[in-house]
DNA sequence: GATCATGATTGAGA
DNA sequence: TCTCAATCATGATC
């Protein structure tokens, strides 16, 4: 990709001898002007064509030094100039020479750098989040799956999907579109930049060496703007997601159904109200809930059965009814309507004082199923 | 917008 | 570790 540019007879210094004016490198004037094709007498001896020479060095010196002052239009008038001046070869090999030594100084600051690990952190989260990567909703589908699992499975959680969704495909369009431009931008500066220095090779010596390191400096630079919108990007999708899975800012009631099943339980159990881990995870299940959400459940309503009994009561009485006919129809039918599936202490309304034994005096096996068929 | 209902959280106690 | 009790935060209803 990149093209030598022409370097031919500017070759090192044999290293023999000082230049004219006691540069190192200067000896190479004298070595392309005693090969000159035309014949003409290199000069540098003190006769008559050596102070041409001198003054021709000196012009041409002169020129570079102030072409920075110029304008435009004169620089490039100037520049020219210097293109066909006959002592322009020797110059030219006079500053590969000096390249070469003071080049020795940075060939060994470019060791290939170790890749950044925050950069390979967003990288990996991104990916993670479905941002980056091909399009598969895997982010979205983990984020998803992961508020279904610590929360009731409501008809509008679709809704809150799609809706997640939606603003994370935004997410990563908007990655995307920024990562193209900077992507872009990065390959016509680049373009740009070594254009220029081979622009620039026709007056002084750049290696190939060289311009791999300018692109490697711009890649630099781009890819920290990089890490930059990588990390806005990540922070956009923390936000997003902590919105999404946060069950407290987005509680939602459990459907009717599971509230029917726990109430069926709570009411057929009322008089030991304390289901056991197997029991909140088969109404867990059964719900479409945690067992800790179960757990909670059962908690808000002891304590609030217990505060308000007569406020229950009609609802006890309408558990216990039902509870009762279910319990009658599954005698006259192998399928039985109890849909919690677990045997009922109480086929008649609920007696209860709310006084359940608490933690100071434990039933005799509060978290048991065997208790509350005991009594 | 006020009020009630309800799921979740927190700190204390056993 | 579980439960209770208080409290918070949000949804539902009017």
């Amino acid at each position: 990709m990149l093209q030598q540019q022409p370097l031919t007879g500017n070759g090192p210094s044999n290293g023999r001898g000082l230049g004219v004016s006691g540069h190192p490198g200067m000896h190479s004037l004298n070595s392309v002007h005693q090969h000159r094709s035309d014949g003409a007498e290199p000069g540098l001896d003190g006769t008559e064509n050596g102070h041409e020479t001198r003054r021709d060095i000196g012009d041409i010196l002169q020129q570079i030094m102030t072409i920075t002052d110029q304008s435009l239009d004169e620089a490039q008038a100037k520049k020219h100039a210097l293109n066909c001046h006959r002592m322009k070869p020797a110059l030219f090999s006079v500053l590969c020479e000096i390249k070469e030594k003071t080049g020795l100084s940075m060939r060994n600051t470019q060791e290939e750098e170790p890749q950044d690990p925050q950069l390979v952190r967003l990288d990996n989260m991104l990916l993670a989040e479905g941002v980056a990567g091909p399009e598969k909703g895997g982010g979205a589908a983990a984020a998803v799956s992961a508020a279904t699992s610590s929360g009731g499975m409501s008809p509008d959680s679709s809704l809150e999907h799609s809706d997640y969704k939606s603003k994370l495909s935004q997410i990563r369009s908007i990655y995307h579109t920024e990562l193209e431009k900077y992507e872009q931008a990065c390959t016509e500066f680049t373009t740009h930049v070594m254009n220029l220095l081979r622009e620039q090779s026709r007056t002084r010596p750049v290696t190939p060496r060289e311009i791999e390191r300018m692109v490697a400096i711009i890649h630099r630079k781009f890819s920290s703007i990089q890490t930059q919108l990588k990390q806005s990007t990540c922070e956009a999708v923390m936000i997003l997601r902590s919105r999404f899975l946060d069950a407290r800012r987005k509680r939602r009631n459990f459907s009717k159904q599971a509230t029917e099943v726990l109430n069926e339980y709570f009411y057929s159990h009322l008089s030991n109200p304390y289901p056991s881990e197997e029991a909140k995870e088969e109404l867990a299940k059964q719900c479409g809930i945690t067992v800790s959400q179960v757990s909670n459940w059962f908690g808000n309503k002891r304590i609030r059965y217990k505060k308000n009994i007569g406020k229950f009561q009609e609802e006890a009485n309408l558990y216990a009814m039902k509870t009762a006919l279910g319990a009658r129809q599954g005698e006259d039918s192998p399928h039985t309507p109890n849909s919690t599936g677990f045997t009922s202490d109480s086929s008649s309304p609920p007696q209860h004082n709310g006084n359940w034994p608490g933690r100071s005096s434990p039933p005799p096996s509060p978290h048991s199923d065997r208790s509350d068929n005991s009594d």
